[in-house]
DNA sequence: CGTCTTTGACCTGCGC
DNA sequence: GCGCAGGTCAAAGACG
């Protein structure tokens, strides 16, 4: 598949100018290298920052936030807290989910241009790719409530992990959005994430405590 | 009965 | 070309 790249700067020899497209997001202290595929299969998360394509739709008020982060930890804005909670309120969740959210790796897909669609019946219809965000959240659940309401259409053993992958679509009409989920071997309390597309509508079941959530999320860059 | 999940089959891309 | 792995489809079953 591809690359995902973060939305954050990780460090000054990372900088929009100078960037390793290659880095994988496993040189973290979250993800070891045995789950490189973790939610991804083939591909990696990679923990760049790109400044270039300002026109891609998925990351919006995020990428410009690179002047944002203070060591370690990545501060997010208003635009931002209002992006996060459009596409990744995978982070909110009921009460009971027990997630530490302090600890959140964003990544996106470093390719979110043309290709192919694996599986598209329209054979030799070029389908323009959405760009993709990945995240991971410490989490008991595999299912975080997100206010959005999801169907599961498939799941699919992945290699060199012992948990499925889970793949969802937005139920709402229109809505192409999808999502995979998977935990990683290494680390069973970790969950991956994956967004692809952004909502066309807004949340269907509002989250009361996701304000409260995002107050207290953290964003930590690897260095 | 409607909605959602499960699961095997199928398709596609990619590496060798 | 072949095999593998990821992604999707769709029929069948479960559930409220």
């Amino acid at each position: 598949m591809e690359k995902y790249q973060m939305f954050f700067p990780c460090s000054s020899s990372t900088s929009s100018a100078n960037y390793d497209p290659m880095i994988p997001i496993s040189a973290t202290n979250n993800i070891t290298t045995d789950d490189h595929h973790m939610g991804m299969g083939s591909s990696q998360v990679c923990n760049y920052f790109d400044g270039r394509d300002q026109s891609s739709n998925g990351l919006l008020g995020l990428r410009s936030s690179a002047g944002n982060h203070v060591g370690r930890e990545v501060l997010i804005n208003k635009d931002h807290h209002q992006y996060l909670q459009q596409q990744y309120s995978d982070l909110t969740t009921t009460a009971s989910a027990n997630i530490n959210i302090n600890n959140v790796i964003v990544g996106a897909d470093q390719n979110p241009h043309e290709a192919t669609n694996s599986g598209n019946k329209n054979k030799g219809e070029k389908k323009t790719r959405k760009p993709k965000y990945a995240f991971q959240t410490r989490s008991q659940v595999d299912i975080l409530d997100d206010g959005y309401r999801w169907r599961k259409y498939g799941q699919k053993a992945v290699k060199n992990n012992k948990f499925p992958r889970s793949y969802y679509r937005c139920t709402y009409q229109g809505c192409n959005v999808k999502k995979q989920v998977q935990r990683l071997t290494k680390d069973e309390g970790i969950v991956v994430t994956t967004y692809e597309g952004m909502h066309t509508h807004p949340i269907e079941k509002p989250s009361d405590n996701f304000e409260h959530i995002l107050n207290q999320m953290q964003i930590y860059t690897p260095f």
